[in-house]
DNA sequence: AGCACGCCGACT
DNA sequence: GTCGGCGTGCTC
């Protein structure tokens, strides 16, 4: 079956960078998978060079007759490469992107276009012997090697790059140049230390603090983990503690536990959590051998970090989740912490996801995976649950701080007794006070899920899908006719004029934003100080710091904002956070609304009373009896979790099964809708298991155990509108296929990528796929 | 990247 | 002629 490979070559350099197909002798059929190193004759003269084994195949896409053959299997060498291509494998299987993207979102070495302008060509000739050698060259006509020649005029070093591309002067002449002894071509290895570092060991050496005191809880919570780690138990571990419970500390310990072992670790942070206070900590402990990746950097100089990482001059790296693919070549801790923030769900292809990924490379080096999180995904909990994960919990705070008091205030019986502004009475109220105290204020208007939502404004109750249970989305014109449509089945109907649970009139979209909220406050409390923080005010460079930091200042009174001001940074002197519309995300058209809004409003809670005065929280909301609000207020994650998980369970949504996102677009509304059916066809008649025990994809022992399955068989949702229905004119149809095991979703995939290859109608049609999308 | 091929002017 | 050197194009 496996007559042909298709090998990429192990030549650093873009036109070689694709794939090459050669023949798979007979008698290593079977044996030869993908990722192996091989040996293949490449290019003219027959020298033999190592080159990667990317896909095989049985159709040839090439002359036949041309096609060389694979000489020999490498021995499989244990570097970091070599695991990287395991890891790059086990996304292209289970993500189903190509394995080119794959290799590429694992493998940040092929660009090495930074590198090469730290390699330098230095002339090994001065004076009478230089004079001389140009003579000789004008005497020949050389014109290529006097060219370099006076490239170094005043200088004694020039860039590899200059000499190849701006005097163009082809490789060889170089290298013969080299051979004669007139040049030496060097790489200058020499790395840039990212400035918050720097500035961090500067702080460090000017004021060293001793390392904390350990809490009876984190003493307890490390020595576990050693001693699982000890034992030689790689069972993920999860630990879940409140903010400012104290795990930072913890990583911190277990980081060090594994530097003395020699063993590297990698720490995940969401990139807007990566704070200069975090960093300082880190660098306290572990000096230079520590460092931080984040977006602002070049990415030459993110990929100097990864060449210290691969050098063994690092002991700890923090980044998002892109700094999984650290190239330590012994890793032995990878921490994720704010576990279930979506920023770990990648958004490009492969769509893969930090916590599988993480799991998997550590299964393939023997690392172990430590998840952190004030409020866990629903995913990591019910693995806790089941006992895939050890489960930590810490209830009580490091410090003094207490959890605040928070109180919900029901909008319905406000729009009942005549109040119609966006500040509740009780609200209102608690803010005179504050401001009276000359204590500052935070107001949270929760935006997620924001666009389109229709709900009753007497009754609470949003519009839902029939079938789908989750709410619908309003299209068409706000004051006109409209209708509501379901992204999950496309189900529509026309804009309801009641609402269907209460009959009121008072039904609609919501419109509020925070500019609406500013000037609210302005209007009610003349004098009062108001900054606010979105999308339209951080757009500049710093501005995000800049307003934190003019708040942490005392120079506003009240901060509004968006999601943005529920993470980071502690004000002490915040003694009241107001939730305006703490169910606004519950409508979003997603199955995780509940744990969003459930996460947001944890977090708004955690926000207010930091300092020693405490803290007061209101969350404002049409639906004070849901689940998610309850338990937030109530600082009770588990009973959150109890509900939620049922009806998971209930909708057949993860972690109870699985779902695959098949994202289909082209030029015509109509072809992406057959297209989408086509492939919803080709998956449903690929004849797939309805079950298949033990036929999961490995992912380092965590897939979900299945959760009592929604269905046996495979089941299919839509076709579709997507969310945002057109993207540069390309209709966009989404498809959903569910299932409890992660590897009948890639059988599926395969036989809609073969649908796919058979359509090819029009060219101009894409198709993306999505596990368990976000 | 690395190699061969075709081209060009210079010199035994 | 042919040799040393240059620039280009191709590699399954």
């Amino acid at each position: 079956m496996t007559q042909y490979a298709n090998i990429i070559v192990d030549i650093a350099h873009e036109k070689v960078d694709r794939p090459f197909q050669y023949r798979v002798p007979p008698d290593m059929e079977g044996v030869l998978k993908v990722g192996m190193e091989v040996s293949i004759p490449f290019g003219r003269g027959d020298k033999l060079r190592s080159g990667y084994v990317m896909e095989l195949t049985d159709r040839c896409g090439w002359d036949p007759e041309k096609l060389k053959e694979i000489r020999s299997v490498r021995p499989r060498r244990e570097s970091v490469e070599q695991q990287f291509l395991e890891l790059a494998h086990w996304m292209h299987r289970r993500y189903g992107a190509t394995m080119i993207r794959c290799l590429k979102t694992v493998l940040p070495v092929k660009q090495q276009v930074e590198q090469e302008q730290q390699r330098m060509v230095r002339l090994c000739l001065s004076g009478e012997a230089l004079l001389e050698q140009t003579v000789l060259y004008e005497k020949k006509h050389a014109a290529a090697r006097l060219r370099v020649l006076q490239a170094f005029s005043g200088r004694c070093e020039v860039p590899y790059q200059a000499v190849t591309k701006e005097i163009n002067v082809p490789a060889g002449v170089i290298k013969a140049m080299e051979e004669a002894g007139i040049l030496k071509v060097q790489a200058a290895e020499c790395y840039r230390v990212p400035s918050v570092i720097r500035a961090a060991l500067t702080r460090v050496k000017e004021a060293p603090e001793a390392p904390p005191e350990l809490t009876g809880d984190q003493k307890h919570i490390i020595g576990g983990i050693l001693e699982q780690y000890r034992e030689g138990v790689r069972r993920t571990v999860l630990i879940h503690g409140v903010t400012g419970s104290g795990k930072t500390e913890i990583y911190i310990r277990l980081a060090e536990a594994m530097a003395e072992k020699k063993k590297a670790s990698i720490i995940l942070i969401p990139e807007i959590a990566l704070t200069y206070q975090t960093v300082l900590r880190f660098v306290r402990r572990f000096g230079d051998r520590v460092s931080v990746l984040h977006s602002r950097m070049s990415p030459g100089e993110r990929y100097d970090q990864f060449r210290r990482a691969k050098n063994g001059l690092l002991d700890v790296i923090i980044g998002p989740r892109s700094a999984l693919f650290a190239p330590f070549s012994d890793l032995g801790l990878i921490v994720i912490d704010e576990e279930h923030e979506p920023a770990y769900k990648s958004d490009t292809m492969p769509r893969y996801h930090a916590r599988e990924t993480a799991e998997a490379r550590a299964a393939m080096c023997g690392a172990m995976v430590v998840l952190g999180s004030a409020t866990p995904s629903v995913e990591a909990y019910s693995r806790a649950m089941d006992g895939t994960y050890t489960l930590y919990t810490i209830r009580r705070r490091a410090g003094e701080g207490r959890l605040p008091q928070v109180s919900v205030v029901d909008l319905r019986r406000e729009l009942a007794e005549g109040n119609r502004t966006m500040f509740s009475r009780s609200l209102y109220e608690a803010m005179r006070q504050r401001l009276e105290k000359k204590e500052q204020i935070m107001l949270f208007l929760n935006r997620r899920g924001y666009a389109g939502f229709v709900s009753c404004r007497s009754c609470g109750s949003p519009v839902k899908c029939p079938h789908c249970d989750v709410s619908m989305t309003f299209h068409g014109d706000p004051e006109g006719e409209g209708r509501l449509i379901c992204h999950y089945c496309g189900c529509t109907i026309p804009m309801v004029k009641t609402c269907p649970t209460c009959g009121s009139p008072y039904i609609g979209t919501f419109k509020a934003g925070t500019q609406q909220i500013q000037r609210g406050v302005e209007r009610l409390f003349p004098g009062a100080r108001v900054l606010r923080m979105d999308m339209d005010t951080t757009r500049g460079r710093d501005s995000y710091q800049n307003i934190l930091q003019q708040f942490a200042r005392g120079e506003a009174d009240v901060l509004v904002g968006t999601q943005m001001i529920v993470k980071g940074h502690d004000f002490p002197n915040v003694t009241l956070m107001g939730v305006l519309a703490a169910d606004i995300s519950l409508h979003m058209s997603d199955y995780r609304a509940a744990e969003r809004t459930y996460q947001l409003l944890a977090q708004a809670a955690g926000r207010a009373g930091r300092g020693e005065r405490g803290g007061q929280v209101i969350f404002q909301t049409y639906q004070p009896d849901h689940y998610a609000v309850r338990c937030a207020a109530a600082h009770d994650y588990e009973q959150f979790y109890k509900e939620e998980i049922s009806y998971r369970r209930l909708g057949g949504y993860p972690p109870a099964s699985h779902l695959l996102a098949v994202l289909v677009g082209a030029a015509g509304e109509e072809e992406a809708a057959a297209l989408a059916g086509a492939l919803k066809e080709a998956a449903l008649e690929a004849g797939l298991p309805g079950s298949a025990p033990g036929s999961e994809i490995p992912s380092g022992g965590s897939e979900a155990a299945p959760l009592a399955p929604f269905s046996e068989g495979l089941s299919a949702m839509g076709p579709a509108p997507a969310p945002v229905a057109r993207v540069k004119d390309m209709y966009q149809q989404v498809l959903y296929l569910r299932h409890g095991s992660t590897s009948v979703l890639a059988e599926a995939r395969e036989a809609m990528e073969a649908a796919f290859a058979r359509w090819e109608q029009g060219k101009n049609v894409t198709v993306q796929y999505d596990l368990d999308p976000v």
